[in-house]
DNA sequence: TTGTTTCTGGACCGTTCAGTCCAATAATGT
DNA sequence: ACATTATTGGACTGAACGGTCCAGAAACAA
């Protein structure tokens, strides 16, 4: 992505009615590709590895999905949704601390040493690109949310730069982990940065 | 960077003798390369953009630096050096609270937004390069070895773990900067979390 | 079956990429 | 001045890129 004006063509309305119908999920495809990105990043996946993993042809593909550009935003929204909503229902059943379980599950996340698809997007294209800086912005922003909720309401000072400073900490445990470092060992940060932030 | 193997032709040590004197500074070029891969990541830097910056020639290039790759990693060692003497410097400047001063610093680098390319680095290539990962793992632990060292000796309980806590902590903040939250915001988060994770 | 509509594979296009090569040039020692 | 050696710019290469296009196959309604 070297520039932020795309041919952008867009994938034609085709009108529902007699004829062969597709043989591929739409939703599914577009999992498939979000784990490509996730994976590789935007600049390093081709198409050929999208067609490949998504199990489409090329035609279909921009038939579908228009362009790389526009099925990455729907790749980060579709993340985003999911995760999100992930992280709500972590928070809401480890009810004895939400917080340290939100903390383990954005540090240890299921995408494993791939880290976090939108920080991982937030670092190689947000200065360059608006669109993703905005959908991960919102992304940041949820999360904080989801910390700010989860936060003790019998300590209510400085709530919210409590849950940036949670969400700050767990991003960047990101960073380490992808670096190698053992995860034994960032766990046991966190949870000693945690019990100090708390009190 | 598609493949770890790359085709590393290196440049042949010229024999000092008389002759034409080469009329750049490698060091300045160095420096030149390190500021457009901070900018661009690696990916989407071309060898146009390096050459244009550096002021050289295709063939000078090549002679001087082998390739791109092997640019590229020199380029992360000379930020790396740079970064941690930086670093260190800022600590012992702010003898008061060299802790506050290194998160300060790390938040808010010198490059703006661009963050810290050696983390920006690590997010895009360590998971697939082996190299990166190293020069990213040892400059991650200098960092907390400055912070191991800076922080109040009458304090010692876990001071590595905090020290981890501190970097985790800063390195973070940078996903939010990029992502595009207010400066203003995220210097008071880092100054609350500081206050709290002192105690 | 026939007609219609959509999907499919693969060929194709123009561009850009990292890297190579060479004739011309410029700076040195003698 | 001359021979020597290294630098320089730019042309070139083969591969990979994102995206387009089309002939044919496949699935529906009738």
């Amino acid at each position: 992505m070297r520039d932020n004006e795309t041919h952008m063509s867009s994938p034609e309305k085709r009108t529902a009615g007699p004829g062969r119908p597709r043989n591929f999920d739409e939703a599914a495809a577009l999992q498939s590709a979000m784990h490509v990105f996730w994976q590789k990043g935007f600049e390093a996946t081709s198409l050929d590895d999208l067609t490949k993993a998504m199990g489409l042809s090329r035609s279909s593909f921009y038939a579908t999905f228009g362009c790389k550009q526009t099925l990455f935003l729907r790749a980060l929204e579709h993340y985003s949704e999911n995760g999100i909503r992930g992280l709500k229902e972590v928070a809401e059943t480890a009810a004895d601390d939400p917080v340290d379980a939100m903390m383990q599950a954005l540090s240890d996340p299921k995408g494993g040493p791939r880290g976090c698809l939108l920080v991982n997007c937030i670092t190689e294209l947000a200065p360059h690109d608006d669109k993703v800086a905005e959908i991960g912005r919102r992304h940041l922003e949820d999360i904080e949310d989801l910390f700010a909720a989860a936060i003790d309401p019998a300590n209510p000072d400085g709530v919210r730069d409590r849950a940036s400073a949670y969400s700050s900490l767990a991003i960047g445990t990101l960073a380490l982990r992808k670096a190698g470092l053992p995860a034994e060992r960032i766990a046991r940060t966190l949870k000693q940065a945690r019990t100090v932030l708390t009190s």
